[in-house]
DNA sequence: ACCTGAACACCGTTCAAGT
DNA sequence: ACCTGAACACCGTTCAAGT
């Protein structure tokens, strides 16, 4: 079984991420639910931030899969699955796109993944019409951006104050409305 | 000097936050340069968490106040200031929007207090012209979310990449052009 | 009311040693 | 090659005591 404790390791820090948050993921109770000693993770990672970017490249490679598997049903169906993802996982969002000290290369090509499987599922919606013709680039830029903004919003709470009901699928529904030719 | 001491800490504290990031913030440094001992800011503060939302408070007032003085010319010139404030000091950014596990309620008055002052010049710019009429609560929602998520990708480097320049600015002016009746 | 110094529990990391 | 147990430095927090 190659890679078998590194794999235990990463889904116990997975765990304890989705659980507690980052302050939860201590190497001791990684160790621990891995059933291996505190100090074992370092066999496999050069140190604790390291290993907290394999979370988050596994992370990054769901996303450019649900990018990819539902982009068929246009780039609302991608970024609806996109914005549940995130929803549902609020801790490894954060991760994800919090602060990097260390540039691990791992981690630079899932997110390379991920922003490519966005960036198809935009020219695919240009070529169905649901968005208007211009350069994909800047067009996916600006729905990645609202689409983290509003996701960010709801989870710190800051949506759907003061009688709004906002929710994220609202705010990317009414940019997609704007965008539409 | 009443509250001399207490300044002098969350001054200190907001210093490391910008220097180092939210693991530069030790209480043991914060005193060292506050000229007390490790752990005086007990006294002021219930706990290191309640520190940081003294200086996360102290933030959404900083953007309050930009978004009051530069609404005069219009919502354009005050995201203008949002964004700049932002990327000037991501590491207050990130700690205001990040996670809280308490709920302080000097911080939930001061988020407030930005949220309105963002609605206002909303409000102010449906009357001139430059956004069109409807929810202006609705309307401040998306040119946050669109604001935070520029801020954020562009802080995290997911921006500008593979030959692409934008900048947060590019992505606000942009929705804003969308906007425009 | 505000501050200090010692102490405790916990964590990341290192090291010598085992198989 | 992979793992363990002891050890070190550091940090948040508490406590008894001082002014």
């Amino acid at each position: 079984m190659a890679g078998s404790t590194r794999d235990a390791i990463v889904d116990a820090a997975t765990a304890l991420l989705d659980e507690g948050g980052p302050a939860a993921v201590t190497l001791r109770e990684v160790g621990r639910r891995a059933g291996v000693s505190h100090n074992a993770p370092y066999k496999h990672f050069a140190d604790k931030e390291t290993l907290l970017a394999a979370v988050a490249a596994r992370e990054l490679h769901a996303y450019a899969a649900l990018l990819t598997t539902d982009s068929e049903g246009g780039i609302a169906a991608a970024l609806t699955a996109y914005l549940n993802q995130a929803l549902s996982h609020p801790a490894r969002f954060r991760l994800v796109f919090g602060p990097w000290t260390s540039d691990d290369a791992r981690l630079g090509d899932a997110a390379d993944t991920a922003r490519d499987a966005l960036l198809d599922a935009v020219t695919a919606s240009q070529r169905t019409g649901e968005l208007p013709a211009g350069d994909p680039i800047a067009l996916a830029e600006l729905l990645r951006a609202t689409s983290h903004g509003a996701i960010e919003l709801a989870l710190g709470g800051h949506l759907a104050k003061n009688g709004s009901t906002t929710t994220p699928a609202d705010l990317v529904s009414r940019l997609l409305a704007l965008l539409a030719p």
